[in-house]
DNA sequence: CCTGATGCGTC
DNA sequence: GTCGGAC
DNA sequence: GTCCGACGACGCATCAGG
C-alpha cells in the first residue's frame, strides 16, 4: 500500500509541468506534438513565398557561415520537418570549432532556422544536441552502450566484430568507424532521409524499451536508422546512442544558443517572419549586452525548472522576456543544486572570500537529497541531477512530515543522505550507502538507515527562498524543522573568521567521519542563484592540500587505449603495488586524470616500448580490469587518491584487511613519475593495508566495535 | 533459475 | 568525483 | 572563472545466455 502510494503521488506531481515528450511521427513522418499537428496546413510554396528558392542541398548546409539568413541558407521549407542531415551538419561546423562563442553561433544559427521554419520541433532539435532523450526526472534510460552499438555495427556493415572493435579502437571512437563503414543492410527502397524529430523519437522508443529481447530489439532499430544515414549522419547518430556527443557543446552552450536564436527570431510572428534578426542595427557592444542579458533570463529559469519540456511551449508561445512569469521553482519539480569549487587551503579560502562572512559546515559523505514537500503533503526526492529518487528512500518520505514544525505547508530542502548506523550512532561510509537498493524498497526492509544532513532552505510555503541570502535561508530553515538524532538533523556549521579557526574545525570534521568543509558566504554574493553561478561554495578537502592527504608511489603495469581527444595514445593505465612478500605486482587501481597533454604523450612514447604480448607471471589482477596492453614494471608514478576502499575488482595487500578481496583507491589521479624509484621499491602491500586501515573512517569504526564488544562481556 | 556482462547512476 | 585545455 | 570532456571506484538493475 506504501509502496502504491508513493507511485499516486508521483503521478499527481507530474501534473501539468512534467508535460514529457509525445512521440514525434514516425522516422520519417509528419511530427506531432502533444497530439496535435505542429504542421499547419499551407497552400503550396510558390503561392505563400514566392521568392523562396529551392532548399539548399542539405549536405551543402553550414549554419557557421557569416552573415547566416535563418530562411535563405537554411536547407529545408517553411513547415518541413528539420532533416537529421541538418542537425549533422551542425554538429559538424561545432566540432570543427574550438572557440565557445563561435560554438553559440553556429547552434543558434540552426536554432533560429528551426524557429522560423519548423518551431514545433524545437524541442526534439534541442534534445539531440543536448544528447538526453528527456528530461532527467523522466528517468529515460537507452540502455546502450559501447558493446550493444558495436554488435549494431558490425550487424548493419557485415563486418565482423572484432574488426569493428579493433578499428574503434584505433579511431578512438566508434562514431568514425560508423561513418566510414559502408553499410551493407539490404532495403528495397532507398530508405527516406532522416528527420530530426525522427531520430530523437526512435531515441525515446528505445529507451522505454525492456524486458525479453529488448537488445535485439534495439539493435533492429538501430540498423534501421544506419540504413537511412548519409553523410556524417552515421558519426552523430553513433555518438548520441554512445551517450558522447564529443563536440564541444553541452548544457550551457545550449542555453546560450537557445536564448540568442530565440531573441533574433522571435517565434510566433506567423508566416513569413517579419523579424529574423532582432538585433540588426544595434552596435555591436548594446548587441552583446542585450544578447547577455536575454540568456540570463533563459539560464535563471532554467535552473529553477531544468525541463525543456515544460519551457519551450511557453518560449514558442510568449517569448523569451516572459519566460519568468510563468515558469519558475515549483515544488516536485527538481531544481539545479549549486555546487562547490576545490579550494586548496585554507589561505586561498580567505582570500576568495576576502572580507565576506562566512560559515563552514562538514561536508557530509553521502548523497545529495534535494527534498520537496508539497501542498498536498506528497514527498519527492531529487538526486543531485535531478533523478527522481523517491522510491529508494521510502524511510525519508515517511520521516519528512515529523519533523515539519508547524505551519510548514510546502518547503524544498537542501540536504545530504548519509548512511547511518543506529547501534553505534556512528556514520557510516559512502560505501555503505551505495549498497541499499534503489527501486520499489519496502520501508519495513531496509538494512542500511540514513541520516539526513540538512543545510538549505530553498523554498518554503509557496515563496522560492533562492534569491535571499544564506544567512536567512539557514534561519529560516532552522525554524522550519525539529532534529531527530539520526534521523534528521542540520549540518553542523561554525561561522568562522581566522584561519586558525578554520584549520581547527576541518580536523574536526575528519575526526566527525566527514569528507572536509563546505564554505559559504553568508551575506555578501550568498544567494541560490545557481544561472549567475554555479559553483558558489567551496570545498575544503585533506587531499586538496599539498603535503596533506594520502599519496602513493605506485607501478605501471598496464595501459588502456585512449578515446576522443585521447585517441591514438594511451588514455588510462593500471597500477599496482607491489607485494614484497610474494614478490608480486598486485592491481590496484586504474588512473585517467592528472595528466598534461604534454605527459600523456611521453608517457605513451615511453611505455609503448614495454609492451608485453602477455602478463608477467607475477601480476595479480583480476579479469574485471584487464588493460588493452600490459607493460613491463619499469616506471613509478606518484599518484593522490581521496579514501582506500575494499574492492571487488582489485588485488592490492589481498589478504591483508580482507581473506578475499583488494584494496582500491577513491579518487585516483597522477602528480608525477618517480623516476628516483625502483619498481620494487613502490608503495608495498603492507603499506596499502596500514594506509586502509587508519583511515579516520574505519579507525572511527573500530572503535566503536571496540566499545561494543567491552559492554558485551 | 542462476551468473556474468553491461549500463548507468552515485560519488 | 579530479583534472587540464581553451577561451 | 566558465565550460567541456578526458578519465577514476563501485554497486544496483537488467538482460542474454547457459
Amino acid at each position: 500500500m506504501v509502496a502504491m502510494g508513493v507511485v499516486m503521488q508521483m503521478k499527481d506531481a507530474a501534473g501539468p509541468m512534467a508535460v514529457g515528450d509525445s512521440t514525434v511521427g514516425g522516422v520519417w513522418g509528419h511530427p506531432w506534438v502533444l497530439g496535435v499537428p505542429v504542421v499547419p496546413p499551407l497552400p503550396p510554396p510558390t503561392l505563400w513565398c514566392p521568392r523562396s528558392p529551392p532548399p539548399l542541398d542539405p549536405s551543402q548546409y553550414d549554419p557557421a557561415k557569416s552573415g547566416y539568413h535563418p530562411l535563405r541558407d537554411a536547407c529545408w521549407g517553411h513547415g518541413q520537418s528539420v532533416p537529421y542531415l541538418a542537425v549533422a551538419r551542425t554538429f559538424e561546423r561545432i566540432e570543427e570549432a574550438s572557440a565557445r562563442l563561435k560554438i553559440i553561433e553556429t547552434l543558434s544559427n540552426f536554432l533560429r532556422s528551426v524557429l522560423a521554419l519548423s518551431p514545433g520541433e524545437l524541442l526534439p532539435c534541442l534534445r539531440l544536441c543536448l544528447n538526453r532523450p528527456g528530461a532527467a526526472s523522466e528517468g529515460l534510460e537507452l540502455g546502450i552502450g559501447e558493446s550493444l552499438l558495436t554488435r549494431a555495427l558490425a550487424q548493419a556493415t557485415g563486418r565482423q566484430l572484432a574488426q569493428i572493435r579493433s578499428e574503434a579502437q584505433d579511431k578512438g571512437d566508434l562514431g568514425l568507424v560508423a561513418e566510414s563503414s559502408r553499410c551493407t543492410q539490404r532495403t528495397v527502397l532507398a530508405p527516406a532521409p532522416l528527420s530530426a524529430a525522427g531520430v530523437l523519437g526512435k531515441l525515446r522508443e528505445m529507451a522505454t524499451m525492456s524486458g525479453n529481447a529488448s537488445s535485439s530489439k534495439k539493435i533492429g532499430i538501430i540498423k534501421g536508422l544506419f540504413v537511412a544515414c548519409r553523410h556524417s549522419e552515421a558519426r552523430y547518430l553513433v555518438r548520441s546512442l554512445s551517450g558522447k556527443l564529443r563536440i564541444g557543446l553541452a548544457e550551457q552552450s545550449v542555453l546560450t544558443a537557445l536564448a540568442h536564436a530565440v531573441a533574433l527570431t522571435p517565434p510566433g510572428q506567423g508566416w513569413p517572419p517579419a523579424v529574423l534578426d532582432a538585433g540588426q542595427g544595434m552596435a555591436p557592444e548594446a548587441r552583446r549586452a542585450w544578447l547577455e542579458e536575454q540568456s540570463r533570463i533563459l539560464k535563471q529559469t532554467f535552473c529553477e525548472l531544468p525541463d525543456y519540456a515544460a519551457i519551450v511551449p511557453v518560449l514558442l508561445e510568449h517569448g523569451l522576456e516572459k519566460l519568468p512569469q510563468h515558469c519558475g521553482i515549483t515544488p516536485g519539480v527538481p531544481l539545479k543544486p549549486m555546487l562547490a569549487q576545490p579550494a586548496r587551503g585554507v589561505g586561498e579560502l580567505l582570500k576568495r572570500f576576502e572580507e565576506a562572512a562566512f560559515t563552514c559546515e562538514y561536508k557530509y559523505d553521502g548523497e545529495r537529497a534535494q527534498i520537496h514537500v508539497l501542498e498536498s503533503g506528497a514527498v519527492f526526492i531529487y538526486s543531485r541531477n535531478q533523478e527522481n529518487t523517491t522510491a529508494k528512500y521510502p524511510d525519508l518520505v515517511d520521516r519528512i512530515p515529523k519533523v515539519l514544525k508547524p505551519g510548514v505547508r510546502s518547503c524544498i530542502l537542501d540536504a545530504e543522505a548519509v548512511a547511518w548506523d543506529r547501534t553505534t550512532r556512528q556514520i557510516q561510509p559512502f560505501q555503505v550507502l551505495m549498497t541499499r537498493k534503489r527501486k520499489d524498497v519496502d520501508a519495513a526492509a531496509i538494512k542500511v538507515q540514513v541520516c539526513l544532513y540538512a543545510f538549505d532552505l530553498l523554498y518554503l510555503n509557496g515563496e522560492p527562498l533562492v534569491r535571499q541570502p544564506l544567512s536567512a535561508r539557514r534561519k529560516l530553515l532552522r525554524e522550519s524543522f525539529e532534529e531527530v538524532e539520526g534521523e534528521f538533523v542540520f549540518a553542523t556549521s561554525a561561522d568562522t573568521r581566522s584561519a586558525e579557526e578554520v584549520s581547527e574545525f576541518l580536523d574536526k570534521a575528519i575526526k566527525a567521519s566527514c569528507e572536509g568543509l563546505m564554505v559559504k558566504t553568508l551575506e555578501v554574493d550568498a544567494t541560490y542563484e545557481i544561472a549567475k553561478r554555479s559553483h558558489k561554495w567551496l570545498k575544503l578537502k585533506k587531499d586538496y592540500l599539498d603535503g596533506l592527504g594520502d599519496t602513493l608511489d605506485l607501478v605501471v603495469i598496464g595501459a588502456y587505449l585512449g578515446k576522443g581527444k585521447r585517441a591514438g595514445i594511451y588514455g588510462g593505465f593500471l597500477l599496482a603495488c607491489y607485494d614484497e612478500e610474494s614478490e608480486e605486482y598486485q592491481s590496484i587501481c586504474k588512473i585517467g586524470t592528472g595528466f598534461t597533454e604534454e605527459s600523456l604523450e611521453k608517457h605513451y612514447g615511453f611505455l609503448k616500448e614495454h609492451v608485453l604480448a602477455q602478463p608477467r607471471p607475477y601480476y595479480r589482477w583480476d579479469s574485471g580490469a584487464a588493460p588493452d596492453r600490459w607493460l613491463a614494471a619499469v616506471q613509478v608514478w606518484e599518484v593522490k587518491c581521496g579514501d582506500l576502499s575494499i574492492s571487488p575488482v582489485y588485488r592490492a595487500a589481498v589478504g591483508l584487511v580482507d581473506e578475499e578481496k583488494g584494496i582500491s583507491l577513491r579518487f585516483p589521479r597522477f602528480l608525477r613519475v618517480r623516476e628516483d624509484k625502483k619498481p620494487e621499491e613502490a608503495t608495498s602491500s603492507t603499506q596499502v593495508a596500514e594506509l586502509y586501515k587508519k583511515q579516520q573512517q574505519i579507525q572511527n569504526q573500530q572503535q566503536a566495535e571496540k566499545g561494543e564488544d567491552e559492554e558485551f562481556y
